[in-house]
DNA sequence: ATGAAAGCGCTAACAA
DNA sequence: TTGTTAGCGCTTTCAT
């Protein structure tokens, strides 16, 4: 492979004015740098990016640690990071947590080791995995979920007031009994959801009882269960909130074998929109977070934190807003 | 940042033995490399990659580039390619080219300068994009669509066969007038896609048009304007078959925008398994792409193309599964 | 404006 | 088994 050398002799000038003109200094005599230019397409030169990075001490590339790559939320906010990196000449490399802080921690020790530039994540709960991160400098943002110290910036989505929105809105259309299915314990968007829903009933002084709530993994198949289990009950719930859109499949899917309609005889608003939800019957409910703007900012917010290491730590909360729609409409009977 | 020098200076050790140290390597002293470890933990010690691959020339990366992260199809493959990977070290960019060839030559650039071990891609259209990566020798499959000439090992689905099939299945279940919405011209699914809906229909003398027939970009919206465009028409359809899944969507929508009901009305097989197929009404009939075992088989092809780089190039094809469901149970009336 | 030369951090060939 | 040393390809002083 051609390096900055072949290209230099084939021009007859030396590496330094080679890479002066490849890298477009001004300081470099115009026709010295179209016979550079000329001799590196000839060779189909591509410079050799960990030289390079090694000599800089960095990389223009951004890493973004995402817990569920099969999450459209997930992937949303990946597009948004990509478009402002982009429009700057950054490249961003998608990472796959899996929701599993070893992978996490494996990503991130792979971050540090390629000197990647800035690094956002989701984080996977435990504060810890991003000790190394911090204990270098290595600049740093967390979308979706904040860390417990809140020592980097942070793009959050405000989950809790809309759970409580959401809450209230399935009141409002009449429902008494309101359950929610959210994710594990710790994982501080399922406990916001929790909180959401529960000041909510709070305030409306309605029945909140544990035997309405479940706590299983943010996927189909323990919602399904968890739902299934919730009117295996003496008194089932007539609505639930549900905290994301995995989680909605599985909770229609149980309804479905049930038998029962959503919204004439279970109310239910789940987190996130997709594309499919105004196809079901009835449509569904739901309460769409910002995404492709959670990944935008954090995009910002990580580059103008790359130029300024040492400005203070922010905090973002993006609204999200509740799509009525025909599963909340209010029971029949 | 600590670097090995420091590493071995608190070891009391030379570079080199550091590094074989840290590098497992069994000819060194277990008492040395004790010390060793010790010193790295106590300075936090990270390799830094990019000297490493400079002087390795080549790094435990491989490069994904797909066209469409929010396309469950493309997901899927992802994780294949992630699980076969990890396994043997190996790390994966994810690399989002947004069905657009200026992208997807960038981010082939940017995984030459790298100097990552291979390319894992699903090629855009235009093979001319990947002529960089064959000129360097750089280990490459393709995947879901291949180059026209076949110069890389390809893992492809028996897409052709699959759209036969369910055409079949569309006249065997009673529909008449057989449409067909697909990709863009040029872009292979597409067109073999098409290819297999026409030679079912000629195996059956059915009455084949180039009215029944509608292209677009394969997304959502182009979907629901095909699909309103073919209804309005003094002759519409009475069954499609739709080329995945994001256009499955906008048809179903342009379906309840016309009042027509799926299955008893219009007929619909739509290719991609979503977790949303079985919820709606009445359920989507599907041709299930093994998109997961596209991944891992295409992972283990590069990872055996980086061993042996004079292996003759393969193709594999994996066969899809019809699935069954209301929408194609047969016309009403 | 240009070139010579140093050096980023690491690994591997070679010597001891 | 260990250390010395060269050098991967690039950018960037420092001289000229």
């Amino acid at each position: 492979m051609a390096t900055i050398s072949d290209v230099a002799r084939m021009a007859g000038v030396s590496t330094a004015t080679a890479s002066r003109a490849l890298n477009g200094k001004s300081t470099v005599d115009p026709e010295l740098a179209a016979r550079v230019m000329t001799a590196a397409r000839q060779l189909s030169y591509q410079p050799n990016g960990p030289a390079r990075n090694l000599r800089r001490q960095e990389a223009a590339v951004l890493a973004l640690i995402i817990s569920d790559v099969e999450n459209p939320f997930f992937t949303s906010i990946a597009r948004g990071v990509e478009d402002v990196a982009h429009e700057v000449g950054y490249s961003v490399v998608l990472c796959n947590s899996d929701e599993n802080a070893e992978k996490e921690r494996r990503y991130i020790d792979v971050a540090i080791q390629e000197r990647v530039a800035g690094v956002i994540l989701s984080p996977t709960g435990e504060s810890t995995t991003v000790d190394p991160l911090l204990a270098r400098g290595t600049p740093m943002v967390t979308v979706d979920r904040p860390l417990t110290d809140r020592t980097s910036d942070t793009v959050l989505v405000a989950t809790l007031e809309s759970a409580r929105e959401a809450t209230a809105h399935l009141m409002a259309h009449g429902y008494r009994r309101i359950g929610c299915i959210t994710g594990p314990s710790g994982v501080r968007t399922a406990d916001d959801r929790l909180a959401g829903y529960r000041e909510a009933l709070r305030a409306a002084k309605h029945p909140s009882s544990a035997r309405l709530v479940r706590r299983t993994e943010y996927r189909e198949a323990g919602a399904r269960r968890a739902m299934l289990d919730l009117f295996d009950q003496a008194e089932p719930p007539d609505a639930v909130l549900v905290a994301n859109s995995a989680m909605a499949v599985g909770v229609l899917a149980a309804l479905k074998e049930l038998g029962l309609r959503p919204g004439a005889d279970v109310g239910v608003v789940a987190f996130d929109e997709t594309p499919w939800a105004a196809l079901v019957d009835p449509p569904l409910s739901v309460v769409a977070q910002p995404a492709y703007e959670v990944g935008q900012a954090a995009a910002r917010l990580l580059l103008s934190r790359i130029e300024d290491t040492d400005r203070a730590p922010t905090t973002t909360v993006l609204g999200a807003r509740l799509i009525a729609r025909g599963s909340s409409a209010g029971p029949v009977g």
